[in-house]
RNA sequence: GGUCCCGUGGUGUAGCUUGGCUUAACAUGCCGCCCUGUCAAGGCGGAGAUCGCGGGUUCAAAUCCCGUCGGGACCGCCA
């Protein structure tokens, strides 16, 4: 017995008269009386059964008690719909199968929700039973445009010489990254392994071993708290090449994330090529954020020259503290209400914003500001120039740190252009941003951070810096941004031992604390690490764009919920006493009430 | 750890602000009957919710108050 010898979205005009057998599930069902017609669904798409009791009473019959997702095992003859009776709504909308033998291979539970509707449901229910969310076109749509995704990056990589090598799932803590998911070990008591956050030691090894060019998809996993964008275990591409400078990774990943959007996603447009590169300051400076959004303006200014020795406490306030005042202009919006307003300005101060300074350019002309009598004439229409104000528009100020004015003014553009709508899903705003600097004090733990990770390389023209002036170091850092999201980042690493302790001294890790968690790639480097470097792309996040989802949840197969729970399987669940005594391991639970 | 929002038949919502006119409404799904050209089929009929849970206020609570649980968005966190 044969279940298919075509696929339920295949048959076409070409195939009428031929005699065919069908299998998938009853997407809906029309019962007239006599004829019953099925719209049988299978991964490939839709066709419609009918049945007519005078020519095959048993097969009428036996679709009698059939209900929806009820799973079928159909033979039939192809036949042409007239032409009143095409529907066009459907691939195979010209055709019918005229349905002569009929098995019942699975009948169904009437599902908790509709698979043949789009609409909202409760995502809980939907986690529930993922497996039946998962057969609705659109989540089926996500699942293959995934896969086409990957395919292509695998595809294109290895006709770039690169390699797929697979790295260890169980592994060793990296305390300075996020939090890890630990493994205890049966074998070793009191021992963990850690599952990787990223493979990046490993990939630097492989770059060690002499492979040249490797990727990975990876499974990477961070033990933090969740976010429409984050999941504890997501999917990245994992990319490292020997003797190779930034221009080249960089290269490499604008060309392969072109082509492979003109392939996967044709209707997609790239805003702009080459993608524009800006350096961090050139990102903080125009968009206050240094994964900006340039599909639309907006931009921030800078003031405080115009500011300075204007009376107004606020504004002279932050800048003679080495802060800055800086605006944008609200394109349209200068018909906001006082009480829209002080909804912005409850935004910004959520973000740690004292207030918001605003003026007000009615479209009658009028100009109306809190702050207006501060400024001189000139001063103002200097400011109102330099933000290139018109009849109509609403410009803001935030005065503060420059930490505090970029953070701000940098979620407002963002708010501010979602509001106005200028934000076109089918573009994609691809740039890149360089320049980082190698790390920031931390105030908090007396140390320098990196920006990326310890084993970025400073730019060659800063490296000298690095004992002297850590803070003016730049580094051989990249990232990927694209509409608002960081999809890439990666750098040139340190391949050069000495340089490797610098850093480790610099961060205040001890030499035998380094050695102790790093000893293996301290060791590895002394035999001929060539110089490299690469980048990992969260493939979550870069197929959620694709797809036009706002939940990375979307696009992963069996997310987990916010608590990170998986609602289906209803993991995790305690651990056995056997299984704890094994591991020898006691619990110290918090007291319940 | 924090802030905000949500929780009403299987699913999606209304009702809640201003307690009683609610025997909790509507759509869809589900069940039954009728129906030979529908494709979101149609017509008629029916079942299905003690309003997340606990407590309080009140003559009276889906509605007001307190607590709690579950979910979501965000902040912190995410080298």
């Amino acid at each position: 017995m044969k279940y298919k010898t075509h696929t339920c979205g295949e048959i076409r005009k070409s195939h009428v008269g031929e005699t065919v057998q069908l299998s998938g599930w009853v997407h809906r069902r029309r019962d007239h009386g006599g004829l019953i017609f099925i719209d049988l669904r299978d991964r490939f798409g839709i066709v419609q059964i009918v049945a007519n009791p005078e020519t095959s009473p048993e097969a009428h019959q036996a679709l009698d008690p059939v209900r929806n997702e009820w799973v079928l095992h159909v033979e039939g003859v192809v036949r042409a719909r007239p032409d009143e009776m095409v529907n066009p709504n459907l691939d195979t909308g010209e055709i019918e199968i005229e349905v002569h033998a009929v098995e019942i291979l699975n009948p169904a539970e009437t599902p908790p929700f509709l698979i043949n509707k789009e609409e909202e449901v409760d995502e809980n229910v939907r986690l529930k039973y993922r497996y039946l969310d998962l057969r609705k076109p659109r989540m089926q749509k996500n699942l293959i445009l995934r896969h086409k995704v990957i395919k292509f990056i695998r595809d294109y990589l290895d006709a770039n010489n690169f390699i797929e090598v697979e790295t260890p799932i169980l592994f060793k803590t990296t305390p300075e990254g996020a939090r890890d998911y630990l493994v205890p070990s049966r074998v070793h008591p009191g021992m963990v392994y850690a599952l990787p956050q990223s493979p990046q030691q490993l990939k630097q090894m492989l770059m060690v071993a002499g492979v040249e060019r490797y990727f990975q998809i990876a499974r990477c996993f961070r033990d933090e708290d969740q976010r429409g964008d984050r999941q504890p275990e997501f999917t990245q591409l994992d990319l490292e090449m020997s003797f190779v400078g930034r221009d080249d990774v960089m290269g490499l990943i604008e060309g392969m994330y072109t082509e492979l959007v003109h392939t996967v996603t044709p209707h997609k447009k790239i805003l702009q090529t080459p993608w524009p590169r800006i350096t961090y300051q050139e990102a903080m400076n125009r968009f206050g954020k240094d994964n900006p959004d340039i599909r639309f303006g907006l931009e921030l200014t800078d003031i405080s020259d115009l500011a300075e020795g204007c009376g107004f406490g606020v504004f002279e306030g932050a800048i003679s503290k080495g802060g800055s005042v800086r605006g944008i202009n609200a394109k349209g919006l200068g018909g906001y209400s006082r009480k829209q307003i002080d909804e912005l300005t409850d935004f910004v101060k959520q973000h740690g914003a004292k207030g918001l300074a605003y003026i007000i350019l009615g479209e009658d002309g009028e100009m109306r500001s809190p702050i207006a009598k501060f400024f001189s004439e000139e001063t103002l229409q200097a400011i109102i120039e330099r933000l290139g104000g018109e009849a109509g528009d609403l410009l803001l100020f935030v005065a503060d740190k420059n930490e505090i004015v970029y953070d701000t003014l940098g979620r407002l553009r963002v708010h501010l252009g979602e509001v106005l709508e200028l934000t076109d899903p089918d573009v994609l705003g691809f740039c890149w941003v360089i320049d980082f600097p190698w790390g920031f004090w931390s105030e908090e733990e007396q140390r320098w951070d990196p920006s990326h990770h310890l084993f970025t390389s400073p730019l060659p023209e800063d490296a000298h810096l690095l004992e002297t002036d850590p803070g003016k170091v730049r580094g051989a850092q990249y990232d990927l941004v694209l509409n608002n999201n960081e999809v890439a980042g990666g750098s040139i690493r340190i391949h050069d031992q000495e340089m490797q302790k610098i850093v480790f001294k610099l961060i205040g890790l001890e030499p035998e604390v380094a050695l102790e968690r790093f000893g293996h790639m301290l060791e590895a480097f002394q035999y001929g690490a060539p110089p490299h470097g690469g980048i990992a792309s969260g493939i979550d996040r870069l197929v959620m764009l694709l797809a036009d989802e706002d939940n990375i949840r979307e696009v992963i197969a069996f997310p987990k919920n916010q608590n990170a729970r998986d609602v289906m399987a209803d993991a995790p669940t305690p651990a056995e006493p056997k299984q704890l005594k094994e591991l020898h391991i006691q619990l110290d639970l918090p007291e319940e009430d």
